[in-house]
DNA sequence: ATGAATACGTACCGACCGGTACGAACGTGC
DNA sequence: GCACGTTCGTACCGGTCGGTACGTATTCAT
């Protein structure tokens, strides 16, 4: 009788499982801003009980790094894909300005992006995690220009690592820009811009 | 004796004055983001109690708004005097370069663009005094521009209006990065790369 | 059927938040 | 000396935070 009453099950009926709480918290992570979104709005979004999500998470920051670990297998993952195509330097950087000012994906922002902006407000695990990305990342940036200097599609000089880490800072500052509602086609005029310096 | 002893003065010892709260509470925001310093936290540093804050600037957003409105006029107002000199366009460049990526003053980064970042997180008083301030430095930025294609120290082929949200964009990323700590040589090369464009 | 192991959510913890009620201490006019 | 209006800080408010103790419901081996 306890729990019989508005047809709820007892037993089973809120954790779906880690799956599901990812994506429900990713997310809410990626649309508003991280801190904006506490543990208990995570636990009511995803209809699951806080001891439930400690218990596969350890703590907030171990749940934000899962959250930035799956944000980098989905999302970021097809900006490596993209660096990795067959396509021309230039048809690359095209892309790249394409994904940072128009993808529909992007309106939100970049969760990595963002969480980059607040990092000092991040815990221990997920600012190591952060710091891997970024170190990632900037790799297949800098192998995006060596291969552009030996096909003959680039004429360089301009150092490759400071080159992507350009790339990089020019490529988040338009996320930034997205996420704070500016509109796309004025964000892509300045990532045009400051992209050619790069052509 | 409720107060004679430890030779405190119970009347007026707190409360130094307006000034002295906004310059300490200035500095926390500056150092350390906005949203890490509690009111309590600047009560304590300034040594006030928090009904003398709250009678003095109203609410935290009064008392962030108020501050803001200070660095305005003690930071920002040197930019302004930057851009108002009888300099060189090309020498302005440099100037602001040298202002974003090397100026002791801004190690931990600009107040006004920590406050652009998180924009949504601020009260109604504090956003609407910093669109203004917006404004007011992107016209500054497109006289900037007018005014040296008129002295025919630069040819143009940008619209003042996009140069000057260029410039506003890539000034507060290069301080973005410095209150991130990165090396100021590294900032000043991206910084270098991005003006290219506008020179 | 039954006892052990497991998985779960209610209800709570202390800390801190922004904000305020209220009485004590003050300078002032008389 | 003394009442008065003003100015101050103590001590509190309700709410939310991240995190957990603990009783209960379920599952499984036997």
């Amino acid at each position: 009788m306890s729990n019989a009453d508005s047809g709820v099950r007892p037993g089973r009926p809120t954790t779906r499982n880690r799956e599901h709480v990812l994506e429900t918290a990713m997310n809410a992570y990626w649309q508003e801003d991280r801190s904006a979104v506490s543990v208990n709005a995570v636990c009511g979004l995803a209809g699951v009980s806080k001891p439930s999500l400690y218990r596969e998470f350890g703590s907030e920051d171990g749940l934000t790094a899962a959250v930035l670990a799956r944000y980098g297998q989905t999302v970021l993952a097809s900006l490596q894909v993209l660096l990795a195509s067959p396509q021309t330097y230039s048809a690359k950087l095209d892309a790249l300005i394409s994904f940072a000012s128009d993808d529909p994906k992007m309106d939100a922002g970049c969760l990595f992006v963002k969480m980059r902006a607040n990092r000092s407000r991040l815990g221990p695990q997920t600012q190591a995690l952060l710091t891997a990305m970024e170190a990632k990342l900037q790799r297949h940036y800098a192998g995006l220009f060596t291969e552009a200097v030996e096909r003959g599609e680039w004429r360089g000089g301009i150092a490759t690592d400071l080159a992507a880490s350009y790339l990089q800072e020019q490529l988040g500052m338009a996320l930034s820009q997205r996420a704070a509602g500016k509109n796309p086609d004025a964000v892509r005029a300045c990532l045009e811009l400051a992209m050619a310096v790069l052509r």
